[in-house]
DNA sequence: TGTACATCAGTGAACGCGCGTTCACTGATGTAC
DNA sequence: TGTACATCAGTGAACGCGCGTTCACTGATGTAC
């Protein structure tokens, strides 16, 4: 990657801020470390000097967030695919969405753990990422994990005298599992903790 | 703490040795973030010379190491002394033991991101701590609990086929939670949050 | 009791490194006349 | 249609900084004789 690039042509000159957040990503993949990626770390990575940078991000803390704003997006997606892919019973389309959710932090525990790791929380005020950049990221997620829910209640079957509440349970578990599991591969899992503690959480009753 | 600072007398060094741990933990507690305890920042908090820290550990990852650990056996006493605080019924013992530690990780929110983290394994290779060092590091505290919720299965009050499997869920709820809450203050916590997730997952009946 | 000496606790200066950021710039390309 | 020019995409050199680590050292203190 670090070949000859040409350079965009006039009026193109956003399509290198896609490509820098790319290559964040892959360094973010490969080293399974948020302290590699680096200003001048992505810009040796995409293959430009590293002031090239800043006509496209304020600082680097900036890169970051589009970063964790693009693996929120593609989680959704993930989760929306899921739902839909599911069989028609309520209780299906929570599972597959649980196992989803699981799955994608299984697959990219890096990225996970960038996300919801809080880790550049501190910088706040000395950088251009404020508060409400941050306060909403996982909203759509947890958005969709509620209305799921709400959907097996309705159907019966699921049982919850307040389900927002329970949506907000569920979900704090699967995180645990999901971020230990990000963290550490040598956790003595039991087979069945996935299921175990969807259908404790959710209260499913079929 | 930069003020004059007395040598310590021939046959009590090791004792600035634990003068470098408190001083990280308190640079820990200060900023919120681990990557203000480097070896230097360190050295400037306890009021010594940077490689006077090289007598007392290999490098800057092991003293990382003795915070977390530190930690965790801080952890494990608060842990204790919750379950011999509690009445005589193994599902009180169960919910002070829970409540104890959600208080720890509300209580040092950024202690507990150090030591849940997982921040600093990519370092592993280079670095003079092993895999078995971490390996282990949580495991007091889950023993603690599983025992606690296999007297309340044998006590008839929560219902499990599996109780280690069970603690292990819960366990990981209980993490979802601290962690979150760890990262994140303007989350919407609903108020009975905790309780809720303890119930569900450990199957109380009572 | 006095003194030489080994040991121990800690220092000061220096190293090379990668970092984020700034500055003035270059050169290609589309556009107005 | 040709050309001057503004704009845009990106550069190269340099800055100051804090970092981890090394090296040879200093000076107090306990101990052996």
């Amino acid at each position: 990657m670090t070949e000859t690039r040409t350079r965009n042509r006039r009026g193109e000159g956003a399509r290198l801020r896609d490509e820098i957040v790319a290559g964040a990503v892959e360094l973010l993949d490969e080293s399974g470390d948020q302290s590699a990626i680096t200003l001048r770390s992505v810009a040796r990575r995409v293959g430009i000097a590293a002031p090239s940078i800043y006509r496209h991000f304020p600082d680097q803390p900036a890169i970051m967030l589009a970063v964790v704003r693009q693996q929120f997006a593609e989680l959704e997606m993930v989760l929306r695919a899921a739902v839909e892919a599911a069989g028609p019973e309520a209780w299906q389309q929570l599972y597959h969405l649980c196992d989803a959710y699981l799955g994608f932090a299984e697959q990219h525990p890096e990225r996970y753990r960038v996300m919801f790791g809080g880790l550049w929380k501190p910088t706040l005020g000395e950088s251009s990422v404020t508060a409400d950049d941050l306060a909403t990221l996982g909203d759509a997620t947890l958005g969709l994990l509620a209305d799921t829910l709400q959907a097996c209640v309705t159907a019966g079957q699921a049982v919850s005298t307040d389900p927002r509440a329970d949506a907000v349970a569920l979900w704090l578990g699967l995180h645990g599992f999901a971020h230990q599991r990000s963290v550490s591969a040598v956790f003595p899992w039991p087979a069945d903790i996935a299921e175990r503690m969807i259908t404790a959480l959710a209260h499913i009753r079929i």
